[in-house]
DNA sequence: ATAGGTAGTATCAAATTAGGTACTGGAAAC
DNA sequence: GTTTCCAGTACCTAATTTGATACTACCTAT
């Protein structure tokens, strides 16, 4: 996704734009969901999300965190322990999340269970 | 965008990654935004978005009618005319488009005017 | 006869995003 | 004393997405 995007060229310079920017990646949106029902630790995200590296973890928790929607808290023990989460912004996002879920599975019911595009490409 | 995720990778096969897959992308929801009021042809919504060049206004087109959410009339005229308006299932994606508008609106109220992050970067 | 509008394609290059693998340092468990 | 867990970082490559430019073919107006 496209970050910074210059502001020129965006004549509708459209807020949907910069839900998506915020939303976008490929893991951002499951490490949310995660993260809806009380804090998580790193490794537990780690578990929780098969298929992501641990570069991909850091990557989008620390976008997510610069964009506050969540918030990182370290306790200083040995080993030490970081949790993860939502902060009230990113609560603020739970109805568009919700939203985008309820489509998403309208979506998936309007189109053949084949997968019409997959199989096109 | 990753389209045509391996389903295996994608444990909880969020539906909210399906809506992201089919509005992602630098154009798409722009497009969506013009087309809203009405039928809008080719070349008048490339006038209506600056800085978007023919192949990837074609490309979007093209994916957004493969997803269902445009319908593509071509009227047997000379010059030929065509006209790209919302299907049934995209307008279904209105309140969507509305929550991540509304929500994106609000989060710029609740970032410094600065664009924290851009900064950053 | 030349230029401009219609809706695109084709080809190539650049930018962005994602993934793979290896590595850190300290403490605890075996 | 070697391995494991904790939360990462560094470095490099692959895949995807986007952009620039030039081109098509037909018709109209000047």
């Amino acid at each position: 996704m496209a970050k910074d995007l210059d502001p020129d060229s965006m004549h509708c310079n459209c807020p949907v734009t910069t839900t998506l920017e915020i939303l976008g990646g490929r893991w951002k949106p499951i490490i949310l969901y995660c993260l809806q029902d009380g804090p998580v630790r790193f490794n537990a995200l780690k578990r929780m999300i098969p298929g992501i590296t641990q570069r991909m973890l850091t990557l989008s928790l620390r976008e997510l965190e610069t964009d506050g929607l969540i918030l990182r808290h370290v306790r200083e023990v040995v080993p030490p322990h970081v949790d993860y989460a939502m902060s009230p912004l990113g609560d603020s996002l739970r109805p568009v999340l919700h939203a985008m879920n309820e489509w998403g599975a309208y979506y998936r019911t309007q189109t053949t269970p084949q997968k019409a595009r997959s199989d096109a490409a």
